[in-house]
DNA sequence: CAAACAATTAAACAATTGTTCAATTGTCCA
DNA sequence: TGGACAATTGAACAATTGTTTAATTGTTTG
């Protein structure tokens, strides 16, 4: 169907793509806000990370398209929005688990 | 059906397997590769990267188990063999032509 | 308005990563 | 066996990355 041979430009953003899922804090933090839309400092908590840590790595997501920020009062809450950038995570969870 | 919220552990190896397509020069050994199956001299030429470059990432992704080596002769060819693996890179490729 | 809280940002740092160069290993065949 | 070719390996390097600390911005409420 489709050909994977692919120019250096489209390589560049597919290996962009895949580098949001390629550390561990950036893994879990979308693991969180995946199962549940959270604000920053409930991340930061919940995962054992500085607010600043977790801040900078959704900086990154959200420069990539790939979380959502909504401000509420003080706090701004992440969610993942795109259905297929959530089955591609879930589709590398479930190859790691699977094993 | 499957929950994502991930343990640390899980996390880091969910990490280490996206970051076999994290990085321009996998993708397109990759692609390459998932087109036909090659040697590293074939592939290393075709994208314009030295024999030793191909050899490090090709020795990377095979401690991963993304890929393959079988020896014939002198050459050793490479390929994916996991259909889920190529399944998983090829939904990354789509997702970023689509766009 | 000022104090308190949430989040972001910038600068600095240590750690990791990708590539190159040179040396080495493995295989074939004259 | 020795020379040629293919591939791998190790060391070194520059570049990138993730985290921390400290300062700053945005928002609410007393």
């Amino acid at each position: 169907m489709n050909s994977t041979f692919l120019d250096e430009h489209t390589a560049a953003h597919v290996a962009e793509l895949f580098r949001s899922f390629s550390d561990t804090s950036r893994v879990r933090i979308l693991s969180a806000i995946i199962e549940q839309e959270s604000n920053t400092s409930t991340i930061a908590e919940l995962l054992d990370l500085t607010e600043s840590a977790v801040s900078h790595h959704l900086r990154w997501l959200r420069q990539m398209r790939i979380v959502q920020a909504r401000r509420d009062g003080k706090e701004v809450y992440y969610s993942v929005i795109d259905p297929h950038i959530i089955a591609l995570f879930q589709q590398g969870v479930n190859h790691v688990k699977e094993k």
